[in-house]
DNA sequence: ATCAAACTTAGCCATGTAGCTAACTATACA
DNA sequence: TGTATAGTTAGCTACATGGCTAAGTTTGAT
């Protein structure tokens, strides 16, 4: 990993795992405490949380304490730089097939003529 | 990460980089020799290589030995899986925004009368 | 036949990651 | 006031990752 962590690099490093996917899918069902997400895992409560904070860190998650237990939900814009990225990428190949396309086409045009 | 990475891991994690997202990002505009791709990143040969291989391997990149040169392009589905579980996820949420949003609504209604 | 180019392999090192247990803190409840 | 609950902190181990150098291999050019 770089030096310095871009956000991407910590978002995608993030969702790189399956526990942390897990987690994020289940956040997208409502908020949940810190032993409601990490009930269905098998693993101890310190290992857990420490995916849990590798979501907050690259600010996919939000979570309160309220008393002693801590809420944890979906930060609201979570997914939206690394759909972006994907995106830009898609659009930069799609261009280039676009300009594929129409040079293939100029070119039968050509050899037609 | 996990002990079986699926292919989810090996695509988020490949991405989790900025010299391999740069590596993906000029792919898209099209193929190239691995010391065209190198050229920009000041590291040692076998380190980048290294890079290359983590997207070989994640099926994002493909590579073809003519002579004594390697020639690698972007595999053309790349980032479905990726582009998928994103989707999927936004779905799940939007889906709970909209189910809150009927839910207020109704309260709203039910208040009224 | 030689030499340079373009990888490729091997092996080393520092750091990061994912898991564990044990012990601690802070709140709620009886 | 005591005890259980819900996290949290500390410290450990094993393995993965990202970087390096040095030396080897294959192929193209002279």
């Amino acid at each position: 990993m770089a030096k310095f962590d871009s956000l991407l690099d910590l978002h995608f490093a993030a969702l790189a795992d399956p526990t942390r996917r897990a987690i994020l899918a289940r956040l997208a069902r409502g908020r949940a405490s810190v032993s409601e997400l990490a009930a269905p895992h098998d693993m101890a409560l310190p290992s857990f949380m420490a995916h849990l904070r590798k979501l907050e860190d690259a600010g996919l998650v939000i979570s309160t304490k309220e008393g002693r237990v801590r809420h944890c939900e979906l930060s609201p814009e979570a997914f939206a730089p690394v759909q972006d990225w994907l995106g830009a990428q898609r659009a930069i190949w799609e261009g280039r097939l676009n300009r594929l396309d129409d040079y293939v086409t100029r070119l039968m045009k050509e050899r037609k003529t």
